[in-house]
DNA sequence: GATGATAATACCTTCAGGGTATGGAGAGGC
DNA sequence: GCCTCTCCATACCCTGAAGGTATTATCATC
């Protein structure tokens, strides 16, 4: 049996002749007599009772009529769902984030994702940078996002967005009234560092800027996540160098400070990784989404610079 | 598409080599190629990836996978149902059986049919024998159940079985004391006669039979059926002439006796009808069984008979 | 019995599916 | 680093099945 038995099938059953049939299928009457013939041949049941006006679905034909259509709507189905599939617009696509991406601009991106791709199931999954490499190994994510990862022999990696750090201060601290916050100023006070955890990590990154400004920060405290870290600030543990990002987070009693005289570095990457060579339509979709949304960002940024100016 | 291709693409999905499914598939690896590539292209979508080892199916290709097995598993089905569906064992029949037909060999038989073939759903309808042939030419039910019918013009009719006429009579009623009761002993005794309504029918046999004895029956009471009319025989109305197989209802103060001296056509037939020309093979199957049980229970009786001798 | 409509049959033609031979590319061993 | 082995892909040929035309058989209707 062939899918074309079944449409030639439905048609003769639908006009109830099988030269009408012919003509709707666009082919002659003869073959079509001999291809309803073979099927009812193969199915060992006559489908069709011949009539002097034409033919009529016998009871068993009236079964496969419903089965063939049935079977025809499932192959319609499956041809549009693999389509759909294969141009990365159908499936599913697991996540890896950091703890505090959540004040980063990868929610934004979910949701551009999400309305530009409505029947890709994105599965989020809340992992440190190791274990995000990991996964992507296994194939337990196809997409990790993390901060500060050099790309490696089977990970790739593309640059989402570039961050200025600014200072976390408490309102009344004494940085908080200055009119201008040099990083070497940073030196005298007390500092919350995060994230604790696997490293290289932001941590370092601050740690180094310090030390590349002559000094070797002053810890008050190292926590888990940028959240943690400007509640700390609120608490008056010491100021914090966070992603501008994180200014989102606005706490009672901290302000946020642009520093002046930023050594060269003092700005934090958000990558996005995945596996090199990575085929999936999907995780390609989804690049082209990042991609998309940082150029759209690039663009506000400078046009907000050049009205600023 | 084509099954062919749903069969193939199953194959190299589950050998994850296109050469391997080749073999599986009794044909060699260069049409298989073409065939997985025709497929690829006419889904617009990549469902293998080419490995150096062989090939491993994409995000597409798992879900094409999925709905490739639903669609050969649904022919099958498809296949399967229509074989039994023009064998006569799968589908429904609609069949007509008149008011005591529940005193008739007609549960066994139908019981015996439901056995033979479960998967036909067998739905009853109560109908006259009027309403029957009605019901008949109008398609609404394939078969029925009636007495004294003659073959029509359109309708056909299979003899099911011939039962004497037994006498039903109160257990204080004169004759119930007789050795012997004969025909014409009738004469003188009330009889209740069934069934009202259509004729001619059971009712007019009766009075035929009494005509040809030389008297016209005292009727005491006509009702609708079987049942009644031995209710009433209990309740004193008088005797009743009823099929043999009526004296499956015994009701406290009716006893059944054979009459000895019958005229000649002193017993009814039950017939099963249908259409002309029929050639459901439900029908066919149902008529056969039919004809296999009242061969089975003239066996039976002739047996008996041997033995009572 | 003639006519018209319809399915079935006979026979021819074409093209898709299958075959063999071969090329090309990547992995793994020496 | 080269060779070899193992795949898949390509080239080309051949056969059979699907489709076409012409015709016949059948049945209902006038």
């Amino acid at each position: 049996m062939d899918l074309r038995h079944l449409r030639y099938f439905i048609a003769v059953a639908e006009e109830q002749n099988i030269g009408r049939a012919a003509a709707r299928l666009h082919i002659s009457q003869p073959p079509l007599t001999r291809q309803i013939q073979q099927l009812e041949e193969e199915l060992g049941a006559r489908l069709f009772l011949r009539t002097p006006r034409g033919v009529e679905l016998t009871e068993a034909g009236e079964l496969f009529l419903e089965e063939a259509r049935n079977i025809r709507a499932l192959v319609e189905q499956a041809t549009e769902r693999t389509q759909r599939a294969g141009q990365g617009r159908l499936g599913r696509l697991d996540v890896a984030i950091f703890g505090s991406a959540i004040l980063d601009r990868i929610p934004k991106l979910l949701l551009a994702f999400r309305s530009r791709y409505p029947d890709v199931n994105v599965v989020l999954h809340t992992m440190t940078k190791v274990e995000q490499i990991e996964a992507l190994r296994q194939r337990r994510i196809s997409v990790g996002f993390n901060r500060m990862v050099a790309p490696g022999e089977d990970i790739a990696v593309d640059q989402v967005s570039t961050e200025d750090l600014l200072l976390a201060v408490p309102a009344d601290h004494p940085l908080a009234r200055h009119e201008r916050i040099r990083f070497p100023d940073l030196k005298h006070h007390p500092m919350v560092l995060f994230p604790t955890g696997t490293r290289p990590s932001f941590i370092d990154k601050v740690v180094g800027l310090c030390n590349a400004s002559g000094f070797q920060p002053q810890v008050s405290q190292e926590v888990g996540d940028a959240v943690t870290g400007v509640a700390l600030v609120a608490g008056g543990f010491g100021v914090c160098l966070v992603p501008e990002s994180a200014t989102t987070l606005q706490l009672p009693g901290v302000i946020y400070r642009r520093l002046t005289d930023t050594p060269p570095g003092c700005f934090v990457d958000l990558c996005c990784i995945y596996r090199k060579g990575d085929k999936s339509p999907i995780v390609a979709a989804f690049r082209e989404t990042v991609q998309a949304c940082r150029s759209m960002h690039a663009a506000q940024a400078e046009a907000s610079r050049q009205i600023g100016n």
